[in-house]
DNA sequence: AGAGGACATTCAGGAAACCTTCAGACGGCG
DNA sequence: CGCCGTCTGAAGGTTTCCTGAATGTCCTCT
């Protein structure tokens, strides 16, 4: 699943709230798996409770619950005098009035249905703007690839990489999981919206893109010499793919 | 989430009064993010109370409270030898004369609803007033683009700029934010007034607007060639927009 | 070597995101 | 009261992206 860096500081607990269990079960087990404690609600009621029992760093909070809706779990926990950051779960028609002002604070939200990544890239830069943690970094690198969480940028070499957004969120999950062999399966998980219907092929189409920008360039040296870069993105026949740096 | 530069000095203690828990949550969420230490308080006899135990460097205070109004808190604890700026919310409608003499000394005023850039900005201009500080600038500077936050001017490679308030407001929180990808709703929230119901497509036309007037120049060099500016405003696709001086 | 399967690449249509402009509403100011 | 700058919503045009499909290539097993 999403197996991340997880050399990162303290793991951070978080409590999910929602009352469809799929959606639960998929985040407590993403979340579980890149190393959070994680504790669950499925209501408006129990999340009050839980989370005022495990004073969480984090909370992912669906707005839409059948008891108390999460904008008043938000006002009752606060008033509880815990400020950890929310990160709110919407449906994307809710009206745009019930959206705003969701982000003040270190506040944030995702609109369902969401992937996987893009929960896990939130709760990341939640964490890294909200934690007092002074080494943290929104680069993440393998071997001279690097991308930066906070501006979006990608460079190879130094040299900027222009990469849409999809194709900029499976590079982020392929460098999450640098020298892990990631299955078709598990990208489109990650990658792609929960309720995506399609076929596992784009994945294919792409890894070729992203490797036509990331693998397949030319960089010239201080001493003026042209060479190619070294691929990183390995296939595994039958298995999935990979990113790291080769092995001489 | 605003005054990113969380570097600056020591970070002040604001006491935040007001009566309804929603504004208080979006004060209070967003000024501790932004670096402060906040107390608050929901009527003016426990404003006095929280204010002479805290001694804050600041007081946010709504005029309008149930009890004790804005007014007379503000006389109570200056009687008690407290002398921290007030940053008084009024309402839009308020008579003039009741809003006469509220600049006086250190304090100041924002009009319900406000935005959080508004409220940001007033904090920051006072603090920088009343306090030593030596280090302080109110020039922020991004490139050779620069606003000054005490005469509002803004200059791109030393010509004046003229921007409409929102306009400001929008630049400003872009610059306050260099180098960093912020989303529509993030500057809806931040750049327009908390009770916004519109269309977050708003942001697009402002930052078109804002392109015309600060990217979209033409500046004429010592030695007399014309060339146009730098843009400083990246688009982000499907993330958001940042400012920033661009990569090579 | 050949067949079959897995992967790579490319392309075009449609969709989504974005940019720009404009007219009307609104409020401040003379 | 009328002018003017500003704000807002909407429309139209443009660019970029996503997706599915078609075709080509490489690997593996027999």
């Amino acid at each position: 699943m999403s197996g991340m860096n997880a050399s990162k500081g303290t793991e951070a607990k978080i409590v999910v709230v929602d009352d469809e269990p799929s959606i639960r079960e998929l985040l407590v087990a993403s979340l579980h798996f890149a190393g959070y404690e994680v504790e669950t609600a499925a209501s408006g009621s129990e999340a009050i409770e839980v989370i005022e029992r495990t004073k969480p760093d984090l909370i992912i909070l669906d707005v839409m619950l059948p008891d108390i809706d999460g904008f008043t779990v938000t006002r009752r926990i606060r008033q509880e005098g815990i400020d950890a950051p929310v990160l709110f779960l919407t449906a994307r028609d809710d009206t745009q009035d019930k959206v705003m002002g969701l982000t003040v604070g270190g506040d944030d939200y995702v609109t369902k249905p969401f992937s996987l990544e893009e929960v896990v890239a939130r709760i990341r830069a939640i964490l890294r703007r909200t934690r007092e943690h002074v080494e943290d970094d929104p680069v993440i690198r393998v071997g001279d690839l690097e991308i930066n969480e906070d501006s979006h940028d990608v460079t190879r070499a130094g040299r900027p990489i222009d990469l849409s957004p999809t194709e900029y969120k499976l590079l982020r999950y392929l460098m999450d999981n640098e020298g892990r062999v990631l299955s078709k399966a598990q990208i489109l998980d990650h990658v792609w919206q929960y309720d995506w219907g399609g076929d596992a092929a784009i994945v294919e189409s792409y890894i070729s893109y992203l490797r036509k920008k990331v693998d397949d360039l030319e960089v010239t040296d201080e001493d003026g010499t042209k060479h190619k870069v070294q691929p990183l993105i390995e296939t595994k026949r039958g298995i999935g793919y990979m990113i790291r740096v080769p092995r001489s």
